[in-house]
RNA sequence: GCCGAAUUAGCUCAACUGGUAGAGCAACCGCCUUGUAAGCGGUAGGUUGGGGGUUCAAGUCCCUCAUUCGGCACCA
């Protein structure tokens, strides 16, 4: 008789095989009413599974990431699938898995359906949910399905059966409706819910696209259909209004808005960096600059044109040749360089270097164009031109480690300094196409994990994903509204330095192949610049705000003394405009406040008079009035400590 | 590259089933000398993304190219 233990550590004993309708209601009536699915020691299961033996359980709800998973892949496999098929019965299903926000279901549609759709379809959903039909699992033997569903058209279930592994010999298809009854019936793995109702109200159909069967670009491609569904309206609420606010953040949005850079169709995929763009950009890359010198970095510049042979050697023509720019003159082809590496080794080759030197470590913050497949352009994000904050590293195997331990550290306090301090590490692997001997690899990957596991830190791994030359450590930030993205890198790569023929004199003065790690923080400083602008939302703190600092007088009679302030704080090194138009000071205030300036400064005959200044902080309607020189210091030391200001209010004024 | 959608004044957007392309903001010119998120008046601004076609007539329908957007695939 079972023994049930619950995730608290209490115990139920139950007299008979009990269900987790059973197991639920014992706990509590409204458990009971909550309850999606089960969990079985740690398998989920429905929640209508009898259990006769011992077992670890837990209850699933919509609270829990496990239930409100549940529930969405039920409104994906069963419902949105019903509706589709119901209002599209030449339609055929694909897949329909949970993504993080929701579900989407992949579909062959006979004829395009256009986003003028999706309402009818949510509207179908919505009845089907509300018909509240109970869902049953059937294990149909494998033969008998691939019949059924070829039977009535849906050769694409058939196909997912057939490339299940051969020793399954059952699967399990749930049906929709009372017992036998031929309302919809579909392959899946499960937990479904157990009756439609319980998925609730809270989801939209959001958007349609295309994707290609199976993931693979030389397969069909079906319509994809996106759905997002919450435990509770105002769940869904909340997420729509993320929505929103990420759209407010758009950097090409706020880009034009702040007139920070542009783009035009003359050359797509490419910046034109604007006065006040390129400002910003100048504070990161300075930055930069500083940690290069902080680390023991020596910065270099390589030409951006170099001839095929070169990327022929490094292997970069038989693995991208596809994705780079060439170019050509007096019979000589050349390549428009795709990254620096290449030309970094050059440097290295003009000397003979002594193993006492190494680690040699180049930096460069060199433009890099790659011919990015158009429909993958975006914004700033993705790119054709774009310059990394690109660093190799020469070194002996023993110096990887120590290597990549400096790296992380510097990373970690560089990331803190923009403002991001959710880090995520996952460790590449090995991927298919690849060069260089197996024993090497497993040098390589057991390097990097070392150092990771030697500074506790946490981290995933992504068997399958490093570069072709050698694994790598991907680190990740967390913006401010809980958007992941990868930025650094550091790779470990001995395969590059012998093909371009780098060596150096070992200690018993043989030669050899350095190591190689390349590795960036930023990334692509326009894809950081990007992301800097959404999550500050256009408001920076005030060491990269293009503009810091406006001042203006009341009327212009104090025009005069507003460029000598503008002047005096331009000798501290403070980027100031001035606003001398003949406008009312609330016209010109509700501009500077729609260009996110962090300080306003606004000069009357009382300030004049007295050398003081009346300060506002964007974001705030307080003003101060205090003396110049306070002012300066309050404003450098904010400057320093890179810092938005806790308040508005309480900051530099 | 693939699927779908979009492209109208500097910006944000209108223009019913084909029938004279408009508004707000910005710009420019005046007036106002102004104390913390929009003072008042006036002026100018367009071959409706490019090219081709259908039609008496095209922003609107068709073809094509480009770019952009949402995804997919790719991402050294």
């Amino acid at each position: 008789m079972p023994l049930i233990t619950l995730p608290d550590g209490s115990e139920k004993h139950f007299p008979e095989p009990v269900s987790g309708f059973d197991i639920a209601a014992s706990i509590g009536s409204g458990l009971a009413k909550a309850a999606l699915a089960l969990e079985v020691d740690g398998v989920q299961r429905d929640l209508s599974t009898t259990l006769s033996h011992d077992a670890r359980v837990r209850i699933l709800t919509a609270k829990d990431v496990e239930g409100l998973d549940v529930l969405r892949h039920t409104l994906a496999a069963q419902v949105l699938a019903r509706a589709v098929k119901e209002l599209y019965p030449q339609a055929r299903l694909a897949i329909g898995p949970t993504i993080d926000t929701g579900f989407y279901y992949d579909v062959d549609f006979p004829e395009p359906i256009s986003p003028e759709a999706l309402p009818a379809i949510e509207a179908r959903m919505q009845e089907i949910v509300a018909e509240n039909l109970p869902v049953t699992r059937e294990m149909w033997p494998r033969d008998q399905a691939i019949d059924y569903f070829q039977h009535k058209g849906e050769h694409y279930k058939a196909q997912i059966i057939q490339a299940a592994p051969a020793e399954e010999s059952y699967v399990s298809l749930y049906r929709q409706g009372a017992d036998g009854a031929d309302v919809f019936m579909d392959l899946c793995y499960g937990p479904h819910l157990p009756t439609i109702g319980k998925a609730g109200s809270a989801f939209r159909l959001t958007s349609l696209a295309g994707a290609y069967w199976r993931g693979d670009s030389n397969n069909k491609m079906l319509t994809r259909i996106y759905g997002t569904a919450w435990p509770s309206e105002k769940a869904l609420k909340a997420h729509l209004r993320m929505l929103e606010e990420a759209e407010k953040r758009d950097h090409r949005k706020l880009g034009r808005q702040l007139d920070l850079f542009h783009s035009q169709e003359e050359a797509p995929g490419m910046a034109f960096w604007h006065p006040k763009g390129w400002t910003l950009w100048q504070q990161v890359e300075q930055y930069m600059r500083a940690v290069y010198q902080h680390t023991g970095f020596q910065e270099v510049r390589c030409p951006n044109v170099l001839d095929v042979k070169l990327w022929k050697a490094s292997g970069h023509w038989d693995n991208f040749k596809e994705n780079m720019f060439f170019t050509a003159s007096e019979n000589r082809d050349y390549a428009i360089k795709p990254m620096n590496c290449p030309g970094h080794v050059q440097i290295f080759k003009q000397h003979l270097h002594s193993y006492r030197e190494l680690p040699i470590r180049l930096g460069e913050f060199g433009s890099c164009h790659r011919n990015e497949p158009s429909g993958s352009l975006h914004g700033l994000m993705r790119v054709r031109s774009f310059v990394q904050d690109d660093g190799h590293i020469f070194c002996t195997e023993d110096q990887i480690h120590d290597e990549v331990v400096a790296f992380t550290r510097t990373l970690q306090q560089v990331y803190a300094d923009f403002g991001f301090t959710d880090i995520l590490y996952k460790l590449a692997t090995r991927p298919e196409q690849r060069v260089g001997a197996d024993a090497v690899w497993d040098k390589a990957e057991r390097a990097l994990q070392q150092a990771l596991d030697g500074q506790g830190i946490n981290y995933q791994l992504n068997p399958g994903e490093g570069a072709f030359y050698g694994p790598k450590i991907e680190f990740s930030l967390r913006d401010g509204i809980g958007r992941v993205w990868q930025c650094g890198t550091m790779q470990v790569d001995f395969s590059m330095p012998g093909q371009l023929g780098a060596e150096y004199v070992a200690e018993d003065s043989s030669r050899r192949t350095p190591v190689m790690l390349h590795r960036a923080m930023l990334g692509s400083l326009e894809r950081f610049i990007g992301i800097l602008i959404e999550h500050y939302a256009g408001h920076f703190p005030l060491w990269l705000a293009p503009v810091q600092c406006v001042a203006m007088g009341i009327t212009d009679h104090q025009a005069d003394a507003v460029q000598a302030l503008a002047g005096r704080l331009r000798q501290q090194d403070l980027r100031v405009e001035t606003d001398l138009r003949n406008a009312k000071v609330s016209y010109k205030i509700r501009e500077h406040s729609l260009q996110k300036t962090p300080v306003i400064l606004v000069l009357g005959n009382r300030e004049i008079e007295r050398d003081t200044v009346t300060v506002r902080r964007f974001g705030s309607n307080v003003q101060q009035t205090l003396p110049v020189t306070e002012l300066i210091e309050r404003l450098r030391a904010e400057i320093s400590s890179k810092r938005l200001p806790e308040t508005p209010m309480n900051a530099a004024a």
